[in-house]
DNA sequence: CGCGTTTGACCAGCGC
DNA sequence: GCGCTGGTCAAACGCG
């Protein structure tokens, strides 16, 4: 889906979950008609320490701006592809008001090129072509399509596909789209990600199947 | 010297 | 209309 493509995965600060949520909005153009653009939130637990705001994806960033927001002490970092200087793509860096060690980076827009030589071999759970352990949530609001790859407490894994928006598959979608839903999941997440050794441990065999052998 | 980062200034959108 | 806020620009600066 569409995780593979956008890809974007985290990868070689001390990660110890990643979450991943799309959301299609409208962006208004001069025309007056709307185009969507993709935004992508994507959640990782890095370092206290670390101050940098740097979320490694695979791809090339350029730092633009940066901006201390009313809602967050924390500055927000603001970059832009630098491996395309015609991609659309932005991100958002910020560090979580409630926890110190996660970081936010939002994602805008869809890259126009490739994912730069070897950053496809990042190791990811939001890279599926190298995620033995996926734990993205994808909500394609605008369609009748959710997807949850969720990593269930025993180290298990739920996947609820809906191709079709059926009714109650509706309420469902509702309930998940709500505010509370999601901040609940991404915390319950994050407490069985970061504190699943099977987790941590199937992450790391992953990474170590992607090293190039030297 | 070139490139990337930092940071203050500026601009646009929105609410009151 | 004004003030606030988020987002972007661009000059200054640092590093390799």
């Amino acid at each position: 889906m569409e995780t593979s493509d956008s890809g974007d995965a985290n990868s070689d600060k001390k990660i110890n979950m990643v979450e991943a949520e799309h959301v299609d909005v409208k962006s208004p153009l001069s025309n007056g008609t709307c185009r969507r653009i993709k935004v992508k939130r994507v959640c990782t637990r890095i370092d206290p320490s670390d101050t940098s705001l740097v979320v490694k994806d695979g791809y090339q960033w350029r730092k633009y701006g940066q901006k201390v927001t009313r809602d967050n002490p924390s500055p927000r970092a603001y970059f832009r592809c630098a491996f395309a200087p015609s991609c659309p793509v932005k991100k958002k860096v910020q560090r979580s008001a409630e926890d110190s060690s996660v970081v936010e980076a939002t994602y805008e827009g869809e890259h126009n090129h490739p994912r730069p030589t070897g950053a496809s071999e990042l190791p990811s759970c939001a890279a599926q072509g190298g995620g033995s352990v996926p734990c993205s949530i994808s909500i394609n609001s605008s369609g009748p399509t959710i997807t949850l790859d969720l990593t269930k407490n025993g180290g298990g894994v739920q996947v609820v596909e809906a191709g079709e928006a059926q009714p109650d598959l509706k309420k469902v979608c509702r309930e998940v789209a709500s505010p509370e839903f999601r901040a609940a999941l991404v915390e319950q997440m994050a407490r069985a990600l970061t504190g699943d050794r099977k987790f941590t441990d199937a992450l790391a065999a992953a990474i170590l199947r992607k090293l190039p052998d030297y």
